[in-house]
DNA sequence: TAAGTGTGTGAGTGCACACTTACAAACAAA
DNA sequence: TTTGTTTGTAAGTGTGCACTCACACACTTA
């Protein structure tokens, strides 16, 4: 089955995200992305620039997709305040994120910004979706920096699988999360 | 009867805890730990069962230092309700992690948490800080959480590295954090 | 039909790295 | 001195993986 380069590339994006998001970028070979994507290994390195390329890229896809969600949550919101569209935008992450791929992408891209391609494409990411929280909620930069940290707060729980655990310092850390 | 490998124990996982921090387990060759510490790749297989078994007693070590600032830090407090105490907590934390391996290590941690050991390893970690930020602070559930969360904060300014860029929606998310 | 262009792969190549083994030197009882 | 234990290493071994290259097939246009 033929297809155009660039649509073999956003649908090898898709499938990237996913993989890497389970291992992250050293412990993923690209030929796990390949089979996902249902072609071969040679051809991937054909379509992007080496497995760093494909990397950033997937990166780029990821913020996308976040930043889409979020977007679209905020015309949603049920009314004009900063607390209100920030709610809005917050339910729309959670949504989005309840099949876990785009958060754990984000944590295995945070976790190799020791290569400058990716940390740039991370401070992309944040600057499109971090400028339009503020713009749009027109939020003060407190509520914009606490909307943040309990999404990476999200981040510990998600990894460290701390819904399952049901201590109570554990149910301190999850309390008010909306679920994935 | 103490060993000299007991010694050397201690100061492999020191060492292994600074230099997974850059680029994290599976970018990290086991012989830069050994070089790192001054013995041979054959020596930390020996001391060490394989490299997950280092990886993992070094996030051990990681997060029982972590444990013992914040503990520290508690008693220098400048009174006893939880907001003083939480302070006091945090700018130890602070503190520890300007140096930022103990921080980066947190962060490599998170993103191999698909190694059942090291979820545990986390687990355990964040275990031992919340429980004693809980009991020690008197803090209410949602003072543990937010504390957290501005924590999970600081992993994101550090590895995006949001210090040194001067635009607002960044400005925003790193006011007010401590120097990291 | 022939030539050109874009899509796709099988079969390598070379190297990095986790882990092992065989061996050696220091030290301590016997 | 001999025997045993502990600390330490040099030199492999096997494997997985990033990346390449020669080649083939599909579609278009002259």
């Amino acid at each position: 089955m033929r297809s155009t380069a660039e649509a073999r590339r956003v649908t090898v994006l898709n499938t990237a995200v996913s993989v890497f998001a389970r291992a992250g970028f050293h412990a993923t070979p690209v030929t796990a992305v390949a089979a996902a994507a249902g072609i071969s290994e040679a051809y991937v390195f054909r379509l992007f620039s080496g497995k760093l390329g494909l990397f950033v890229a997937a990166a780029g896809a990821c913020f996308d997709r976040i930043a889409e969600a979020i977007e679209a949550g905020a015309e949603r919101a049920g009314g004009d305040s900063p607390e209100e569209v920030l709610d809005a935008m917050g339910g729309a992450y959670a949504e989005l994120i309840a099949d876990r791929d785009l958060l754990l992408f984000q944590v295995q891209a945070q976790a190799v910004t020791d290569i400058p391609e990716v940390a740039e494409a991370v401070r992309a990411g944040y600057r499109r979706v971090a400028t339009f929280v503020q713009s749009r909620a027109r939020a003060s930069d407190a509520q914009v920096q606490q909307f943040f940290a309990y999404g990476q707060l999200c981040h510990l729980i998600v990894t460290a699988g701390l819904e399952q655990v049901p201590e109570p310092w554990a149910r301190a850390l999850t309390a008010g999360i909306r679920h994935p």
